[in-house]
DNA sequence: TCATCATATGCTCATATCGGCATGCGTCAA
DNA sequence: TTGACGCATGCCGATATGAGCATATGATGA
């Protein structure tokens, strides 16, 4: 307990989106409810690996599984991703209205000018 | 070589802002430029950690610095939290559209599996 | 009960980080 | 030139993961 070290991550919904295949999983999920087999044979990995991310997503709520007989249909649940979006939105006047705003900091960025 | 563990994430935008002090700089800079040392200060963490949270942040292109004198200002440029925006805005119909669809959902569930 | 299909887990290996510290480097002012 | 100041890095320790494989668990139907 003396080193901290990495910030315990797999529990927020941040981390669970900054793997790539787990963005896949999710994007195919909007389509309708799968069993993991089939997620794994389209993302063109193994089912242990495609069940490890599901259980992730599952984890921190973006999926909901329940079972259909022999099989456990994975579904999507994106209201965990509100907040994502949600906080990159609190930044979207920083990215359109100010394109011209960006050109004068390079500006100043030249003109080596100090300030603050 | 063997094996490839894992899938190298710091020069991807989803995984620079998974992490909780990185989102917090962000916030702040949204106030204006800074020196890392008042980041640091505002963020209650040493310096060498700001420092290093900074340059992920900067190998991402979300922060721009510039040498002012002695210091070096950090400024926002959350053009790249765009696409994360975009992205989570495309499960948007999943969380406002239907919450009487997730609700219907929820009762299949209940039905199905009427325990746990 | 048993064979089988569908999934979830357990383990090991190789890595990517993060937190802490100590230290190197560059800039400015006297 | 020298010393203080502001930052960036290097290194080490602890740990969270992800990939791969092998195997345990569950559920179904004969």
């Amino acid at each position: 307990m003396t080193h901290m070290a990495r910030a315990a991550t797999t529990s927020d919904v941040f981390n669970a989106i900054a793997e790539p295949r787990r963005r896949e999983i999710l994007v195919l999920l909007r389509a309708g409810e799968r069993p993991v087999t089939e997620l794994a044979r389209e993302l063109g990995i193994d089912q242990p690996r495609a069940s490890k991310h599901l259980r992730v997503l599952r984890e921190v709520g973006l999926v909901r599984d329940r079972k259909a007989g022999k099989r456990r249909l994975y579904g999507l649940d994106a209201r965990g991703l509100r907040p994502v979006h949600e906080w990159t939105g609190g930044f979207e006047r920083f990215w359109s209205e100010s394109l011209d705003r960006l050109d004068a900091y390079v500006q100043d960025l030249k003109q080596e000018k100090p300030e603050e």
